[in-house]
DNA sequence: TTGTAAGCGTTATCAC
DNA sequence: GTGATAACGCTTACAA
């Protein structure tokens, strides 16, 4: 059976709690014999501190919370990934709320996560977050507060997210470079800042290679979906026949595309380049492979793991230290749907 | 500021700490006023328990601790979605740890969560996980466990898991109904009872319609890559070129199947009809539509956590009822890939 | 070198 | 009606 107290070894080895506690903690003032009869007996009782009573005796619950909008989602569940490696590596306990992309849930599990005194909170925001009163009374609280992915820029905190214009501008840069000199963008929904970026990111590129910028080969997709992509690329194809190239946001979005040139006949990437975004799995396994831009989603959740456990070993230092904001790198992927 | 205690509610009100936590849980031997005065103060300072000290007392964490091999994975995310929510809703916190279906881990994992006091644990044990002692230590230690997904059967605890047995009789009998004669299947390894029983399923439906069983028409998939259909297809057509359907353990290899009889000129469904398994949501976006075999997966997660939060709720009543064992039904979903 | 006592926040028991 | 006390398991001044 398990549950040993130190109470328990104290009343076989008849000596004090106080003395089986400073004996297992190495504390000077035990004399030898004492401390290691103490340790033998608490190894064969397999003794395991009750982490119950340190988190109250601390003040601490060496347990973040997480809320992302979604987990059945590659980038989420890969975020976690990371957060949750990193946290246990370092003697965190990781607790997961969703959102639904909700601002109203949203607040509602920090409200959660707060009365539940986790050591701190990382959030990806939720899409129509568009108030941050509730993220703002948190830290009013003085819990450590880190954002991740969707990032809100006027939030005074550490904010890691992916570098998208400029994953965007190498992309399209890579297009340019390869002789294409018409090419349209697929974009996701206005209000997302992710998808703005990006955006941003293929004006810049067109401009930068001095093409001139034309507002009309950016698309919007709505549901981010193949069915969109495919959609899409009939409208581009028939809009802008003199097309060479499609930068799409999502590769799911990409790989429309390219389910679409195959039905039409047009030739994947002699006629017509394709770029998708986010290397997920399967544009692996298309054919032609996808080309596309890869992310380091698992570092993102790490990286965001790491400063959020440090903000909070700074904070029982009372050394707090400025807030870090971190733009992730990422890299094209150039397979086959791309010269 | 949060972090209000009775202690500061009592000391206001100049009354004493019992009071105000009888005041707060409806005893009837407080004064009416007295609790009503208690209740507005700590309605106005925000009062919330600490369940810290809450923990401690009940001797109970109001957690529960899931072990799954990965998270990358749709299949984990889905039952996790259904894993979080239910507890949620029942009041119950969630700590996600990672196996990589590795025995070894998933043993320190159970023991970590063992450790940390969790109420309850979950686990899809790892695919190469033989032993089950720390499993059987866990309920040695009366903490409840319930496995889903991948389950052992000599072990006394609940479990919830997917029939795998029938949903891949039901995809070969509506395969056979449509008229095919000649089914092959792709398996996964051998180890792994779900594939095993899938691959059960398959013959038990082929003797069924009295069609005689060839074991050379079994082939095994050893990385359930899209790669692995493609090249198994590509196998099964050359030494089998009778074969009118192609019974594939999932659907991520039941699409590289599609690619290769697209590659080859042959007609899906007419020539060959295509099963797979899972209904993952790409299943939907190939052309043509793969038909598949749904899985309630998320409801899998529902249902085990249920049944873990009813255990825990016994255990603490002294009514331990009897194991259940749960095999959730699958539905075959007839798209374009089958006649 | 060892032990006593207080405290973390809450609640159940028993006096008053 | 109200409150003092003990208890959950652990740590740490402070005494002895």
């Amino acid at each position: 059976m398990s549950n040993v107290t130190l109470k328990d070894i104290a009343e076989i080895l008849g000596v004090s709690v106080t003395t089986v506690s400073k004996a297992l903690k190495d504390y000077k003032d035990v004399k030898k014999e004492t401390r290691e009869a103490v340790r033998l007996l608490a190894e064969k009782l397999n003794y395991k501190p009750n982490p119950l009573a340190l988190n109250l005796r601390n003040k601490e619950s060496k347990t973040i919370g997480v809320i992302i909008p979604r987990i059945d989602h590659n980038f989420y569940s890969n975020v976690l990934n990371g957060i949750i490696e990193e946290a246990e590596s370092r003697g965190y306990l990781v607790i997961i709320l969703f959102s639904g992309d909700s601002a109203k849930l949203e607040k509602e599990q920090v409200e959660l996560l707060k009365d539940k005194r986790v050591d701190g909170v990382l959030v990806a925001v939720a899409t129509e977050a568009k108030e941050v009163d509730h993220l703002k009374e948190l830290m009013r609280n003085n819990i450590p507060l880190v954002l991740f992915d969707k990032v809100v820029e006027d939030l005074k905190c550490s904010k890691v997210s992916i570098d998208d214009e400029k994953a965007a501008f190498d992309a399209v840069t890579y297009l340019i470079d390869s002789g294409c000199g018409h090419i349209a963008h697929l974009r996701g929904p206005l209000p997302t800042e992710t998808y703005t970026n990006r955006y941003l990111g293929y004006k810049k590129a067109v401009e930068a290679a001095e093409i001139q910028f034309d507002p009309s080969l950016v698309y919007v997709s709505e549901e981010l979906s193949f069915e969109d992509g495919y959609d899409l690329a009939k409208k581009v194809m028939s809009e802008h026949p003199e097309v060479d190239a499609i930068f799409a946001m999502t590769d799911l979005v990409a790989m429309g595309c390219l389910a679409f040139c195959k039905d039409e006949g047009i030739k994947v990437p002699e006629q017509v380049s394709i770029m998708g975004f986010s290397n997920w799995f399967m544009s692996r396994n298309s054919s032609p492979k996808l080309s596309t831009v890869d992310q380091p989603i698992t570092l993102l959740g790490k990286e965001a793991t790491s400063i959020l456990i440090n903000e909070i070993k700074e904070k029982k230092e009372d050394s707090r230290s400025l807030y870090r904001s971190v733009k992730l790198p990422t890299k094209v992927i150039a397979r086959e749907t791309t010269r």
